[in-house]
DNA sequence: CTGTTAGCGCTTTCAG
DNA sequence: CTGAAAGCGCTAACAG
């Protein structure tokens, strides 16, 4: 159960030549530039490789190549849902073009940043996706050095380090604060994540508001058990508020469940929305006010980006804002 | 905004030694295997690398070392949340380790996993970890041929591919179904994903009933919405239905919104258990009951194991029945 | 402890 | 259309 079978060497490029009577070369062409190389080689060669059972190997064709056919991926940390859609659609475009993304955590805190970076290059990517800024500056030039595409995702800011795709998190503060005003709600509160992006829409929320409100921090990733806990913050800070803006649908889903605990009516007594649109959003009984983002079309956007640079095409738009739109449900819906 | 930087050509190891006054490879060693070089030429080196601003390249290193120092995972879909904290836990126990992890999406119809196990085995990982088990044939002896470590996970089968870390589905089925019968339900019904995995727990469940139920199918992935619909097809085919087995929470979740919708009661009419525990199945109203897994764990037994074998240390146990248990709540709990 | 030599498997020149 | 030569950047193996 144990020994490994006797692992025969694995036939190279080499093997399949002579197989088929052919120079190393011309194998090698026959594989990966048909074009050069006549119909009947082009045959001769793929019967050698069913033969051989011959399986590339892309590290050595990459180091020769400088193209190792990799895209590195930066999320902060791969269980959170939220940017699922996103590295979904990278995988799925990058490998329609024969790209593998591998994926790297950053942690919300930035703190691996700087290392991760490193062992990511390390493996020589023909460019790089990250999920929200590049923050730390030597991480930035470290970039600009290396000189690969990049693209960042999920945020907007007016110096990119390469190319851009997501959209603005002030404005969506801003933008849920407006809808809560417009609904006459005075006592409003916020329940939010303590990374980055969170902060940018407490910020736009705050400045759209013009003065200060309660506000309930908790450490990203944040969850379902944290909202419960916010809520009972944010009622000991005031006990009239009408209105919560939650950093995340999870969060919400806790406020949700927290005030529902507490005999409130949703959106009588208090009105929610989140953050994300999540798979459930729609189906939580009040439905959920949500700010929905299409994270499936960053993903995609961003991997086109990435496809074309890496083709040498030029990117008339490197900053591309998809912008967002707020999915009105029953948690802030009076009829 | 669109021109990349000039790109001055990378450091090598090369310009490593030169600054350093060393030899290629002691600066190799310096870097790679510190006990056998000095400490002041360590020093050395590392002061050169700081210089130069040094990125190893892996690439070069895997080629001629035979070790890339990655480890590939193929996960059905990588947007699915239910093998997430699996291939957390895997990031993070390699990434301690020094392994890559690098994600591929066989798809849930196996349809690609011939085709991706090749492109997979083209980067030359040092070691591959599978949800679920290797199917077809031809992947099987081909992973048998190349040799590396194989991990197959989330299910248990008397022949591996090599080792494995999981749980029997059929004894979940019959597990829930045992559960069920002992409350003295007979009406039962089942909705389902259309997975192998899934099908497995469907015939556990039949095999402890004895006889034939309703059972509503629907397409992996399975998601809230398709379980709102499952439960009408299950409710036409028999309306005095007591308790419903669903292959996933997400799937329980509609279930559960949908016999609300119609007016039914759970579980004083109508029981509802999960499969999963996700994040969420503690939360609803009422809460769910679920079979619960430790994926993280799961995760982290796989990488354990690949780490041990790629440092060349014999496996005891290659194969590892982590088990499950009903987490019992208030979807199915009659006070 | 340090260095020399020889490739890993492939693709890019440059020639036919 | 096909081939020969050269070498990508690194490390294993063997010397000192």
């Amino acid at each position: 159960m144990n020994a490994l079978p006797p692992r025969t060497k694995a036939a190279t490029l080499h093997d399949v030549a002579r197989a088929a009577g052919v120079s190393l070369i011309t194998a090698s062409r026959a594989l990966g530039n048909p074009g050069l190389v006549s119909d009947a080689t082009i045959a001769r060669v793929q019967q050698a490789v069913l033969e051989t059972g011959y399986i590339p190997n892309l590290l050595a064709g990459g180091l020769k190549s400088k193209r190792s056919m990799t895209v590195a991926g930066l999320v902060p940390i791969i269980s959170v849902p939220q940017f699922l859609p996103t590295v979904q659609a990278l995988t799925e475009t990058l490998d329609a073009a024969g790209y593998q993304l591998i994926l790297g955590q950053s942690g919300y805190d930035h703190s691996r940043e700087d290392r991760l970076l490193n062992t990511i290059l390390a493996r020589r990517p023909d460019a790089l996706v990250v999920t929200g800024l590049v923050h730390s500056q030597a991480a930035r030039e470290q970039l600009q050095r290396v000189g690969i595409p990049v693209v960042e995702t999920w945020d907007l800011s007016d110096r990119p380090v390469d190319m851009m795709v997501g959209f603005s998190h002030v404005k969506v503060g801003s933008a849920v604060a407006g809808y809560f005003l417009g609904k006459g709600w005075q006592h409003l509160a916020i329940a939010t994540g303590d990374d980055h992006r969170a902060s940018l829409r407490r910020d736009g929320f705050l400045a759209a508001v013009g003065r200060q409100v309660p506000i309930a921090t908790v450490p990203a990733p944040s969850s379902l058990a944290l909202g419960r806990r916010a809520l009972g913050e944010l009622l000991a800070q005031d006990p009239k508020i009408q209105a919560v803006y939650c950093s995340s649908d999870g969060l919400a889903q806790g406020v949700m469940v927290e005030a529902l605990a507490r005999g409130l009516r949703i959106p009588q007594d208090i009105a929610i929305c989140g953050f994300g649109d999540a798979d459930f959003a729609a189906h939580l009984q009040p439905s959920l006010t949500t700010v929905h983002v299409d994270g499936a079309a960053i993903g995609r956007r961003a991997a086109e980006l990435i496809i074309a640079r890496c083709n040498g095409q030029p990117i008339e738009q490197p900053v591309v804002d998809l912008g967002f739109r707020i999915a009105e449900r029953q948690s802030t819906f009076l009829s």
